[in-house]
DNA sequence: GTTGATTTAATTGTACACAATCTAATTGTA
DNA sequence: TACAATTAGATTGTGTACAATTAAATCAAC
C-alpha cells in the first residue's frame, strides 16, 4: 500500500477539508441570514462596518481579506438596501468611505443573536474551538507576513 | 470592555479564518495549477477521478461537497481539455459516468510535485497539521449525519 | 513645479457556488 | 401494469472571487 501518488489522494490533503468546511459553514449561515436579507459576504462586511462605524474599502478589504473587485458590488448592495453609505474622503479624493446608517445600526440588534445559534452549529468543544481558530490565524499570520 | 455586541466582532467569528484561510489557500495554489491548466476546482476534482478511474456525477459530489450545478460545467471544461469523458451508465440511464482518458493519467505526473510545493507554504508543524486536519474532518462528519 | 511612480477604486472577463426549477429515467406500490 | 414519488443531471439566475486593466488622485524626487 502507498503507491508514488499517495500525495495526490483527495484524503491526504489539508487544503481540501478547509475548503469544504468553509464552504459548509457558510452554506449554514443561510437559514440565520436570509431573514435579515444578507448574503454571508454582506454579513461579514457588515461586522467590520458596525465595529468600525467609518472605514475605507482599503481597510475594508484588508481585514477581509477580499480586494475591490469583490468588494465595490457588495458594497452597492448594502448601499441600495440602504445599511451603509459610500462617499469619497476629502483629505483623499482616491479613498471611499463606507459610512453606517441608521438602519444598518438598526439592522445590528437582529443580528446579534446569530453567532450563538451558529456557534451550536458547530460540534466541537470549547478547547477544540479555540484550538481550531488559534491554528487558522496561525497560517492568516504567515501569510500576511510575506504579502 | 466587552458590550452585549462582542459577539459580532469578526475577531470573535470562528467561521471568518476558516473562509479566508480557504480563500488564501487556494489563492496560493494558482502559480502551481496554472502551468497544468487546471482551476482549484478541477484539480480537486481531477484529484477524484485519479483515484477512481471512473465515477458518477453523483459520487463525484458526494466526495466534494459539491452539486451538478457546480460540477456540470466543470466536467465539460475537463472534457473539453480532454482530460476525462463524460458517457451516460448503459445500467442506468440517469448516470453520468466520468472516466479518465489517457491525457489525464498523463497529467498526474506533472501534477505529483504540487501537494509538496504546497505544504511548504502552510507553515504549520507536522503535528498541528494533524490538529488541523482531524479538528475539520469532525466538523465535516458532523455535518455528514445530519444530512 | 513638473513628471514618473504609486495608490485607490472601478471595471471587465472568467470561473465557481448554490438555490430553484426542469427533464428524463427509474423505482415503488397499489 | 399504471402512476406517483424519487433520483440524477442540466439549466437558469444571483452573488461572489479574483486576475488584469483602467482611471483618477496623490506622492516623490528632482
Amino acid at each position: 500500500m502507498g503507491d508514488k501518488y499517495d500525495c495526490l489522494k483527495i484524503s491526504n490533503q489539508l487544503c481540501f477539508p478547509l475548503y469544504a468546511c468553509s464552504k459548509e459553514i457558510v452554506k449554514r449561515y443561510k437559514p440565520y441570514l436570509d431573514p435579515i436579507d444578507l448574503t454571508y459576504t454582506q454579513y461579514i462586511a457588515m461586522m467590520v462596518i458596525w465595529e468600525e462605524k467609518e472605514i475605507t474599502v482599503k481597510a475594508l478589504g484588508d481585514k477581509l481579506f477580499l480586494d475591490s473587485g469583490t468588494l465595490t458590488p457588495v458594497l452597492k448592495k448594502l448601499e441600495q438596501k440602504g445599511y451603509v453609505k459610500r462617499s469619497r474622503s476629502k483629505d483623499d479624493e482616491r479613498n471611499l468611505i463606507i459610512t453606517l446608517t441608521d438602519e444598518g445600526l438598526e439592522l445590528k440588534k437582529q443580528a446579534c443573536s446569530i453567532p450563538a445559534k451558529m456557534g451550536k452549529c458547530v460540534q466541537l468543544s470549547e478547547e477544540e474551538s479555540a484550538q481550531l481558530y488559534s491554528l487558522l490565524y496561525k497560517i492568516l499570520g504567515s501569510f500576511s507576513q510575506d504579502e
